[in-house]
DNA sequence: TTGAAAGCGATACCAT
DNA sequence: ATGGTATCGCTTTCAA
């Protein structure tokens, strides 16, 4: 692969003409830009972004840790953060952890060995302090779908208890009494915020939640077949369920119509993140907006401010998720109870 | 950032012999090498992965070029890819491009500034001949999901036309005779081949298709609802409809429904990828399996070897897909027609 | 076992 | 407008 010494020495001229041509620099005569802009086509010379990024302390790339891509959430933050990278004309750095302190800290890591200097990063198992601590060392660094109270000017959240309320709103206003709730068993704050809004909620209307009600699964498709599963074995009847998130939604649907429930006739289910998926899944899924899009986009943006000047403060870094109701609620059939 | 320098001068020693602990080298006194270690630790030193591959001329990326990562099946694609390279401790670099030859030229073109020496990518919009040209330049380049003769042992594909056949079988041995067809619009070969293969095998029957029952659209969920009201629009009867993917296929089956048609009771409907969604969607989706994560894998180790020896050969990289019958598809009813 | 020094491919400052 | 050269942070002979 030709180097910029190849192009100088067949151009004659020198190294920094090159450069300054490479660049778009200024000073260089129209005839000499054009004669190494010539020999650079003729041997195919393309610039070394890794010596660049050494001597200019920049290396373009935005870094982006988060546990899957098969997952549409994270594909949709992913997908905010490279919109704005293309944006800005850098590219994408893709660091996948799985959910355990180990692997966050060493996707982290990675990045920062390429001095990738503008990160959005969603961790869920490193501490508090460690993040603390990363945070103090790359100015750049922004994490997302959690709140810090010291990193408050680099956390971009969503009100996940607020959501729970939302949620135990909507399912009460369709007279809703007897609920299950599917929950998350990754152990991450989210779930049990998302539960605790919904208690909390049901609570100041004097309704309570059966706790045997409440199974928690792997937070996928798979994961809320097995959940609807486990809650019908129980054989206590409810009237609605509010799921975790949108995935486990369909699947305890899937499952639900296999044994013979209609939803929403028979039971009303909510899911949470409002994918995609959930306008054209059957029945047209209610849940809470996630603007994980926005959001990442939002991250993208405060993390390249942040890499430029460490000490911009910003604010409204705080989401409040809005309740869609589509078609798999509806108002309790008294007949039926 | 402390840099390696500053590792050798406080723990007093050469350059050297930090670099060779830095990389478990051999030849390192067990004393010093405690001594050097410790320092790494207090200072908080990170190699600089820049300045490595400068001089190893050896990055530990992978590239990968796709046109977005929110659907599914790139999501797959990505996520393939992703498994081989946290397999091999190297990281994703992602570009994604338009469906367009400039973006994918530029996607390429920044992967090869990085020297990314291992790519994977999907590029539609090439010319074989400037894929070939580029092909001959980075060894580690391999192509997915298209087929270029001459570039035979770097591309991994699937035969679309065989799906397309597989899908008309299906339909026919369930009697059906007047089909429709939601294409794609993107001015790519999969579309065509897909019809193609499927419009052959009806001919084998002596089955044709009505060229006023056959719609493009974009290939998404949108653009399946947008199409399936097209064809409900002609008011011409059709009992089954192939459709181009999965998204587009449950995007029209919700249109279908909207309009009070029954799937499969009254329409049957056929899509193609075998997304995870297909198995959640209700009804559940009849599909051709597009093993894509597979692809991917296998597509990312062989770039790997490539990169290594860019004469390895390799064969079978053309993958077949594979009916999945589920529900969304039933025996024409008699009875209707 | 350890160190000195020559690059890797670019940029940028200082001359000219 | 152009060229010379130090430098970025690291690896890798070659000596000692």
């Amino acid at each position: 692969m030709s180097t910029i010494k190849d192009v100088a020495r067949i151009a004659e001229v020198s190294l920094a003409t090159v450069s300054r041509v490479v660049n778009n620099g200024p000073k260089v005569g129209q005839k000499t830009r054009e004669k190494v802009l010539k020999v650079m086509a003729d041997i195919g010379y393309t610039p070394n972004a890794n010596a660049r990024a050494l001597v200019t302390k920049k290396n373009m790339t935005i870094g982006v840790v988060l546990p899957d891509l098969t997952e549409p959430f994270f594909a949709s933050l992913a997908h905010g953060v490279e919109q704005i990278a293309r944006d800005k004309k850098m590219q994408l750095l893709l660091s996948t952890s799985l959910v355990d302190a180990q692997s966050e800290r060493q996707a982290i890591n990675l990045l920062r060995e390429r001095r990738c200097d503008v990160m959005v990063v969603q961790s869920k198992k490193l501490t508090d302090e460690e993040l603390i601590q990363l945070a103090a060392q790359i100015s750049g660094l922004v994490i997302i779908n959690r709140y810090i109270e010291p990193l408050a000017n680099r956390c971009i959240w969503l009100d996940n208890l607020q959501g729970g309320r939302l949620a135990a709103q909507h399912l009460l206003s369709l007279n809703h009494q007897h609920i299950a709730c599917i929950s998350s068993r990754v152990d991450i704050d989210d779930p049990q915020q998302r539960l605790s809004g919904f208690t909390q909620e049901l609570a100041t209307k004097g309704c309570t939640i059966n706790p045997e009600l409440i199974v928690s699964t792997a937070p996928t498709l798979q994961g809320g077949e097995l959940a609807a599963q486990q809650l019908l074995a129980k054989r206590i009847p409810f009237s609605a369920v509010f799921v975790y998130n949108d995935a486990m939604a369909i699947g305890a649907i899937s499952t639900l119509e296999d044994n013979g429930y209609r939803v929403p006739q028979d039971i009303s289910v909510i899911g949470f993140d409002d994918v995609l998926l959930a306008r054209y899944a059957r029945p047209k899924l209610t849940t809470l907006n996630y603007p994980i899009e926005k959001m990442a986009k939002r991250a993208a943006l405060l993390a390249l401010t942040l890499a430029e000047d460490a000490c911009a403060s910003t604010n409204d870094l705080k989401y409040i998720p809005t309740l869609v109701a589509r078609e798999s609620t509806q108002s309790l059939n008294k007949i039926r109870k």
